[in-house]
DNA sequence: GCACTATATTTGTGGTGCCTAACTTCGGGG
DNA sequence: CCCCGAAGTTAGGCACCACAAATATAGTGC
């Protein structure tokens, strides 16, 4: 659709507005400086780039919103965070912080065609599969024993 | 153990460093350029930062050798590079190149963590449950199933 | 209306990572 | 022995992304 992929940091000032949006309506460089621990000056370059791909808009000292084009790419990588998360805390069974930190990164790494497949699988084996048991104890109890197998 | 952690762009050189000693006993910069499609100065510059960091040894006009700490480093990177190739592949059932293209990304981003217990759900997926039908069948037919449900 | 403060912006710097073009070194064939 | 092609290196440039310091603007309290 549009030009040239964005990159990891792109995408991370992308979500941050669209979080910030979420909460107060619009994002301030402030608000988004301080969410991603970056300076203003850092912000101000980055948003030079998304008008720059007519992503977000905004006046001079003014607030920054997402255009309909900058929402959709937001959307997409929230996206890819959220089934993220999700799999890596209740499939995986990781610790929440982690998850989160991995989500993080790999959010920007991982295709549109994987995201499904793995929310699709996130969803098979909490809900369909093994109603008694349930994979997250299953596998808990399967990777702890693994775990005692292993050298190191 | 080291210090700064290293840049994806450093990883891939790393990884190709380690697949080309294996394959011929030592890397040229040439095999490392052709091999990761940049050219030889971009090869030279990163050896540089990677010499500095002790992780690959090369008397000028040599060849490129691993250190010890450079083979684990590249050693790491190529272990998480397979365990979600399989994992795409063989449980998310993702088309071989697709599978192939995401893990060169994600295999920098992902946690050591993460990719344990990654490699010991597609084991428990694979080996152990649903002896009968078998996973890959399974979640292939559910998420061909759950695209009907949704929307395009 | 006038500071004053908070916020946004510009400017300049440093580090990375890639490129092309030009140069150096190495190694083999005449 | 010399020359030439292949490989490695250096030099210079561009883009990105971060920072600190200095500057400009906006809104608020008086």
């Amino acid at each position: 659709m549009s030009h040239a992929p964005l990159s990891p940091q792109m995408e991370d000032y992308l979500e941050a507005i669209l979080a910030l949006c979420g909460e107060h309506g619009v994002a301030r460089v402030k608000d988004i400086s301080l969410r991603l621990g970056v300076t203003s000056p850092s912000v101000v370059g980055a948003i030079r780039g998304l008008k720059r791909r007519e992503l977000v808009q905004q006046e001079p000292y003014g607030f920054v919103r997402l255009t309909a084009q900058g929402e959709e790419a937001a959307r997409s990588v929230a996206h890819r965070h959220q089934v993220l998360t999700d799999f890596l805390e209740n499939i995986l069974g990781l610790e929440h912080e982690l998850a989160a930190r991995d989500a993080c990164r790999i959010e920007h790494a991982v295709s549109p065609e994987t995201t499904e497949r793995l929310r699709a699988a996130a969803e098979l084996l909490q809900t369909e599969l093994r109603p008694g048991l349930g994979w997250a104890k299953a596998f808990t109890q399967f990777y702890r024993r693994r775990r005692k197998h292993s050298t190191s």
